[in-house]
Order: structure tokens, then C-alpha cells, then sequence
DNA sequence: AAATCCATCAACCGCAGTGCC
DNA sequence: GGGCACTGCGGTTGATGGATT
């Protein structure tokens, strides 16, 4: 026997709202709320509609502060940034876009930003917003790619982005710098989605090897940074050296999840971020500074980076801060 | 002007997760 | 612990209107 239907299916009303159905639903949930309880609310509302439709019809049209209309282009790199970081959960996209909701953004994507990042100009601007993401053969420094697939964005996102774990999400864990500020958004707007950044890491469980701290490879995207693939990581670092708009901060999260993370810095604010797993206990001791060190080293960089212990000690316990 | 194609987006559907009894 | 009710989410559908033939 399968589960009973939320609502007499016969009796209900579908498709498109009337004006009048808006009214009677904004009116109901202005003066009494939802109560808690959406299948129950139609009935007290005076609507022939499923508590899920009212439920959808209020969160997507009729609440307060519905942003509707054309996508900005910081809507659009934040959107960019999360799918690919994250994929397609739109609840958690549209957390960081207020007043747009997660179907106006599964839309927006599916019908627009998806062709756009697919037909856009190899050599636009906005494409060179975003760096890609490659398996293990870095181009040649300053050079994006001039086509991707769309299997090959996917690819990219759920391979070689960061792919949060869950308690990413968590309030304590998910991007603590960013939530720390006052507006997340403009933080974003200023850093992460103008800065030409790359995150490194991927499923926590491929990630690394270890989780006692005995893991002697940095990991990226899943898979093991070997010494001779350094030079890749190099090769951005490189990047943003020669390019003055671009600054990336390296960073370094372990824990059970030891991830290598490049992102980027607020040049205006000296604001700074990480964007990767944070749950390293304590860097200062974490042993893998030196692959820190060594990476920095072999790649020709050591008189423009640096270990900035204070800002560790102030700022983050979680996180290794390097300047150059 | 009519027919067809195509893009958009509101709404639906089914499933997973969660909480309560 | 199991079953049920409910919510929330993401994929999909279909109505609509504009563009093209």
C-alpha cells in the first residue's frame, strides 16, 4: 500500500494562481501565519488548493522581499561559483542570493546561465573570471581554455571543485570568515567572485589518506598532489603574482580532510577567506606546513610568500594564512 | 496571417529527511 | 523501533508568449 496522498486530489484545484487565490493565501499567512502546518492551511484559508501548492505559491511569488526579474552579473558568478562548487543544491544557492528562490534559480541556470558559460567567448572577460579547473595537466600559464563540454563542467564540479562535506554547512564551519561579516554578499561580491581563484580539495573521503596527520601528500580535487604536479598549483600562484588584480591567498585545511585550498584576498580590506575544509585542529603543529613551505619554495615564490603565524594565532586556529 | 518552433518559468510530482506518536 | 504525517528539495512538465518561417 503506497502512502496517502496529501490531499483529495479530486477536490483540489491545479495550475496556474488567480489573482484572487494570491490575495486569500497573502491575507491568510499575513494575519495567521502558517502555523506550522501547510496541509492544513488551505482548508482554513479558503482555498481549493494542496497545502504544497499554497506552501510553493507563497515561497517562490507571495512572501515578502521576492526578488523577480533579470539576474545581476554578481548573481550570476555567485551562482556560477556554488554550482560548481556544490552542484545543483539550489536551497543552499539561493540561501546566499536574498530575495531569489531556489526555482527561480534552478530556472535562471537551466534556461540561461548554462548556455551562457557553454556559448561564451573563450577569451571574454567574464570567462576569464573564472579559472578552470583541469585533472592533472595545468595550460600553460595565462592561457584558459578555449572550449569546455558540458560534461566537462560537471566533471569539473564534482571532481576537482571543493565538494563541502556536509558540516560545511554547519554554521561553525561553513566559510567562517565570510559569515562573519555583516554582509555576506558583498563579501563575496568583493572576494571570492571577482578574484580569480581556485579551490582545491574535492570528496572528503578520497581526499587524502589519512586523517592522524601521517598523510604526506597535499591532496586536491580528490586526488594526491604529487611533487611534479606542484608545478601546476605553481603555475597559478604564478598567475597572480604577474597579474596585480589577482591575489591568492594559500591556505592549508587538514583534519580528516587534508585539503590544499587557493583562494582569494581582498586587496582593499586585506579581508581574506579560505575556501576548503577547516576542521584542522591546530595548523601551528600540523606537519604539513612544510609541504607548505616546500610547494612555496620549490615554485620560485619564497621571497613573495610568506607564513603569517600572528594572523593564524588571531584570526582562525583552523586555518594557515600565507601572504605573499 | 497562419503555422511552427523555441525559450521561459510557474507549478507539479515524487522522493528523502525529520519529527512525533 | 516502526509507522505515519509533514516539510523541503530537486527534477520535470506544460502553459504561455515571442520569434521565426
Amino acid at each position: 500500500m503506497g502512502r496517502a496522498p496529501c490531499c483529495d486530489k479530486a477536490n483540489v484545484k491545479k495550475g496556474p494562481w488567480s489573482p484572487e487565490e494570491d490575495v486569500k493565501l497573502k491575507e491568510y499567512i499575513e494575519k495567521y501565519g502558517t502555523g506550522g502546518n501547510w496541509i492544513a492551511l488551505p482548508q482554513k484559508a479558503g482555498l481549493k488548493r494542496c497545502g504544497k501548492s499554497c506552501r510553493l505559491r507563497w515561497l517562490n511569488y507571495l512572501r515578502p522581499n521576492i526578488k523577480h526579474g533579470e539576474f545581476s552579473e554578481n548573481e550570476d558568478k555567485i551562482i556560477c561559483s556554488l554550482f560548481a562548487s556544490i552542484g545543483s543544491r539550489w536551497s543552499i544557492i539561493a540561501a546566499q542570493l536574498p530575495g531569489r528562490t531556489d526555482n527561480d534559480i534552478k530556472n535562471y541556470w537551466n534556461t540561461k546561465l548554462k548556455k551562457k558559460l557553454l556559448g561564451m567567448p573563450p577569451n571574454s572577460p567574464h570567462h576569464q573570471k573564472k579559472l578552470p579547473c583541469y585533472n592533472n595537466n595545468p595550460p600553460p600559464l595565462h592561457q584558459t581554455p578555449t572550449s569546455q563540454s558540458l560534461s566537462s563542467l560537471f566533471s569539473c564540479a564534482n571532481n576537482n571543485y571543493y565538494t563541502p562535506s556536509k558540516s560545511l554547512f554547519e554554521p561553525a564551519s561553513f566559510l567562517p570568515n565570510l559569515t562573519s561579516t555583516s554582509s555576506l554578499l558583498e563579501t563575496q561580491d568583493q572576494t571570492l567572485f571577482s578574484s580569480n581563484y581556485l579551490m582545491f580539495g574535492g570528496d572528503n573521503q578520497a581526499s587524502c589518506s589519512s586523517s592522524d596527520g601521517s598523510c604526506s601528500q597535499i591532496s586536491y580535487g580528490g586526488k594526491e598532489i604529487k611533487q611534479e604536479e606542484m608545478g601546476f598549483v605553481q603555475s597559478y600562484i604564478s598567475s597572480g603574482l604577474e597579474d596585480h588584480n589577482q591575489k591568492f591567498m594559500l591556505g592549508y585545511g587538514g583534519g580528516d580532510d587534508r585539503n590544499l585550498n587557493i583562494c582569494g584576498e581582498d586587496k582593499s580590506s586585506g579581508y581574506n577567506f579560505v575556501v576548503g575544509d577547516h576542521r584542522i585542529q591546530n595548523p601551528l603543529d600540523y606537519d604539513q606546513h612544510q609541504d607548505i613551505k616546500q610547494l612555496i619554495s620549490t615554485n620560485g615564490c619564497n621571497n613573495n610568500f610568506f607564513f603569517d603565524e600572528n594572523k593564524t594565532q588571531q584570526q582562525d586556529q583552523k586555518v594557515m594564512y600565507y601572504y605573499y
